[in-house]
DNA sequence: CTGAAAGCGCTAACAT
DNA sequence: ATGTTAGCGCTTTCAG
């Protein structure tokens, strides 16, 4: 089933028929209905593919997250594909996990299958070093970082202020009356760099100490979490607040405490980050920063939208995040 | 940059180009090397579009999830990708939602875009009354259905064997000692009518009573765990034992039982579903039932590479769930 | 082993 | 307002 087929049942050339699927205006009523009856009748659809070819636009993005089983990178995906749809793309959808060859070969093979855009979600696949893979992409396709950011004439970004974020908790945790706070991190990505540079600025602009020992780095996922409890409890840490660069981190944290007798918040207040699910599933519940990931996602879609439109759009858009408190630290 | 220019460079004829991108062995070697040479020289790559429309096929697979931000859909969602990846398809992720009228719309996106095999995660997608959009679906592309089942030529399907998880949740909490059991699920899906019927048939099995009114039916979410605890508690339930069709209304329970001075499992033993993370974050940590989702979905791509490589396989199969026992019910 | 040529189904000038 | 036609970049007979 295909246009020439449709033509030759309504009488018409493939022109026409083309004219009334994309419904330009230049067609007679009556033409259009004949038309429109005959695709009705052949239960026609468009091939999508052939489209592509000759339009040179495939009206697909691909988008590229580390691992959709976190629900960070999931709520990112989810509104990124209501968004996309809406505008009328689909989304395909590439878990590049930690390595940078891995995800290099993803942006190829998008390439390959002509995506009119690319997004990437998340902090990690701003390079430390080279970015030149992310340049040489931005030649071909406009990119959107999400949550991270890279100049660049054909790169756009769209960041939570991470580092802020950072700043006040620390801010709101020294006028609870905390001054011995320590913080446990996963990741050093941009992102995880931001907080942690948050933290710094925030212990400084309260004036209290900042010790190198509380500063943990540990491995993702709640028994990161526990396992910096248990470190932080062995050096007999004299710290009365604990924050942490992930919910799930806190959530070990938490389970930590609990083996140790210590009461949260009274003995010692936690502080999460991302506004999980798991934030509310635990006891007490995390307070957390909410960083806005839902809007991150709702933004750089349209900003890749309007691009591909042609109509301009900033190239970096910072979104503030908010502090959530609960019963961890109220 | 195309075959063209790669083959006036190499001085063949595009057939020879396109033999040596698809690795057919009848090219004499020296010609390959040329051609390689050429492919390296114009930094060649193909145009997957271009291949799709000749070759009628577009290594390129639908995925239907309700939503990703759900962790069972992520994990579905995550490993298919993976699994399709490793196989060279590519997959268009779309989140449906409830509804059966854009669930329709979306099949019919992916069939304009001419993917080659469609799944669909989770049970809702089968219908009560008319399937037969899956139907014609399914006349254009085979589909495979993960965590529920149709009938037909071109239907294949993947199922966690969820009235025997729930019959065996029931029997254990028999075995100890729990008479009087209550049932909290959320959505009546082909699998949440499975968990029930595991339901009823354990209570049987085990001689216990089935009351009407401890087979609550909430909304989704760790309030709707909640909501159902607190009526429960209202009609002064003197059930032992809470067993759940979600983890996280298993959670919303837990946060009842604690806010009503309940103890666990002391008191009131509870059971979840889906052994997510949240399972782990609860105190105490959630007993649950690992029902392998990331097996589901493995043997889901898996099935479906298959039928498209024109081997044959099994057009249903059923995996077995496992009880994991933690600290709600020891 | 290699090349010529006919599509795949559609869009987009360009004519009429 | 409608039709003709030349691609889009590749695969795939079919000859040679």
């Amino acid at each position: 089933m295909n246009i020439y087929e449709v033509a030759k049942k309504a009488g018409v050339s493939i022109a026409t028929v083309s004219r009334v699927i994309n419904n330009s205006p230049n067609v007679r009523p009556e033409t259009r209905e004949k038309v429109e009856a005959a695709l009705k009748e052949l239960n026609y659809r468009p091939n999508a593919i052939a489209r592509s070819l000759a339009a040179n636009t495939t009206k697909t993005i691909g988008v590229l997250a580390s691992d959709v089983r976190d629900s960070y990178y999931a709520n990112a995906v989810y509104i990124l594909e209501q968004e996309f749809r809406m505008m009328g793309y689909d989304m395909i959808l590439c878990n590049t996990g930690g390595e940078l060859e891995k995800r290099k070969k993803y942006m190829g093979l998008l390439l390959e299958k002509k995506v009119d855009g690319m997004v990437f979600v998340g902090s990690v696949f701003k390079e430390k070093k080279d970015n030149t893979h992310i340049m040489d992409v931005s030649e071909v396709v406009p990119v959107v970082m999400l949550n991270s950011s890279l100049q660049g004439n054909n790169i756009y970004s769209v960041v939570c202020d991470d580092q802020l974020a950072a700043f006040k908790v620390v801010e709101s945790l020294a006028s609870r009356g905390h001054r011995e706070i320590a913080y446990v991190y996963d990741v050093d990505s941009f992102s995880g760099l931001a907080k942690l540079n948050g933290y710094y600025s925030g212990m400084q602009a309260a004036g209290l100490p900042i010790r190198q020992e509380w500063i943990i780095r540990t491995e993702s996922g709640i028994n990161g979490g526990y396992m910096a409890l248990i470190r932080l409890m062995e050096m007999q840490a004299s710290c009365t607040a604990i924050f942490t660069s992930e919910d799930i981190l806190a959530a070990g944290i938490l389970k930590g405490l609990l083996a140790k007798g210590k009461k949260v918040p009274d003995d010692v207040a936690v502080f999460g980050y991302n506004d999980s699910v798991l934030a509310r599933c635990t006891t007490p519940e995390l307070s957390t920063v909410d960083n806005k990931v839902g809007v991150l996602a709702r933004e750089a879609a349209r900003m890749l939208c309007k691009v591909l439109d042609g109509e301009d759009t900033p190239h970096h858009k910072i979104i503030e995040p908010e502090l959530v408190f609960r019963e961890s630290c109220p």
